[in-house]
DNA sequence: TAGTGGTCTAGACCACTTC
DNA sequence: AAGTGGTCTAGACCACTAG
């Protein structure tokens, strides 16, 4: 393994973790491919077994992988299970989660504000394309959400072209690996366009959730504003 | 190790990860107290050294172990700093997050209703205690907060008695460990009461946060309700 | 300098899947 | 039966802390 050397020791499984990110974020394995096994990966980088494995293990506990015994070690995909389990933290007060149906309201290009490019890394004016739809649990219509991304990585976007599930879209149509995020909440009143929205009255209470989804490499990808009737649902955190 | 045998294979750091774990529950070493050596358990509990290690990584992981390299391995304490990274989401907009002050209110004892009695696993009627208190960030009143206790792992508490740092008490006075929780958030109108409490105008938009706080075993130990104006702060999570 | 945790290796065997 | 990941061991050496 090259690069260890010099200032502030790195050890050897984050060199090879490192190594095999990079390989992911590049396509070299597509989402739900299988990675050489163990033994192969060791020897081809010259490591032992050991090492491998605990590279794989630290990418496996961070979502990136999924390994089952007898199988072997696959990326990991965008599939609803997944994004239920790490991405879409409302549930419905009364039932498990389900994966939220979608009306796209438009989709339309426009010039960076300086608070989209600061959420985005992007310089203000910069092209940027924003989605704006409802999505709806159990039928009836609770959230409100706002999705601007950067035209830079998602180039030819149409309204058409919107499916319920983005970040699946976002790997497998433009090949950005949606791999973590930050929300940040708050209770607001609602205005009048957001309670027509939602059929509420003006002034209720929603959650305003606000995301910055990132890539492999942590950098910022997708910025989504969400704004939530919880009335009959709830946003659920483990602490841990 | 004892208890492997028969159905459902179980991992010999798992079990050993259990007894460690149990040696907590039972007061063996006190939070910020060092456990011995991974040689000295390793050689006590007739397992290779590195059993012992994966086991308390995985403790490690769970926050409940603190490892220094060269020091040695300790019992996690509830520290301020613990605490705001694990357990108080709640963070100025314009700062970085600080451990909110407290103004207790009322402490009072009480037969556990069946909302109280379902969310820490008693039967109805079981005795309880209930804390009302108003949380203060740079110093402004923004949370209100009851808070519900078992009385029988809580024997004796006092209202001149309720600190600042509610689950470093637990652990020292009581000897319960909290070890995680479950969040769950909505927005919602503030009522008379709450709205006065918090100075501001009734119906205006609060975050509402039940939480129910677990021991090491997984036994619910609290329940906490805050109402939050989150006009000048937001809810942090990490999505990972 | 002694003792701790952290990394790395090599090899054996087990559990599970697939053919 | 062959190949995968999962567990367990034993031992070497490194990085860090403390006396």
């Amino acid at each position: 393994m090259a690069g260890a050397e010099s200032l502030g020791f790195k050890p050897l499984y984050s060199q090879v973790k490192d190594t095999l990110v990079q390989r992911i974020a590049d396509g070299r394995w597509r989402a739900g491919e299988a990675l050489p096994s163990e033994m192969q990966i060791a020897a081809e980088l010259g490591v032992s077994q050991g090492t491998v494995r605990k590279a794989l293990d630290e990418m496996t506990a961070a979502k990136l992988l999924v390994r089952q015994q007898g199988r072997g070690t696959f990326v990991a995909t965008h599939d609803e299970a997944r994004i239920l389990f790490q991405f879409f933290k409302l549930k419905p007060d009364a039932a498990d989660g389900v994966f939220p149906e979608s009306e796209v309201l438009g989709v339309a290009e426009g010039a960076a504000t300086p608070a989209e490019a600061e959420k985005l890394g992007l310089y203000a004016g910069e092209p940027v394309i924003r989605i704006r739809r409802l999505r709806s649990l159990a039928g009836r219509r609770c959230i409100a959400e706002t999705i601007v991304l950067p035209s830079a990585m998602f180039d030819g976007i149409q309204v058409g072209d919107i499916p319920n599930n983005l970040y699946d879209a976002y790997a497998k149509r433009f090949g950005v690996t949606i791999a973590g995020g930050r929300e940040t909440l708050k209770a607001v009143a609602a205005t009048r366009e957001d309670a027509a929205a939602l059929g509420l009255a003006p002034g209720a209470p929603l959650l305003l959730i606000d995301r910055v989804a990132t890539s492999l490499d942590g950098r910022p990808m997708e910025w989504r504003v969400s704004l939530c009737d919880t009335a009959a649902m709830h946003y659920a955190v483990e602490l841990r």
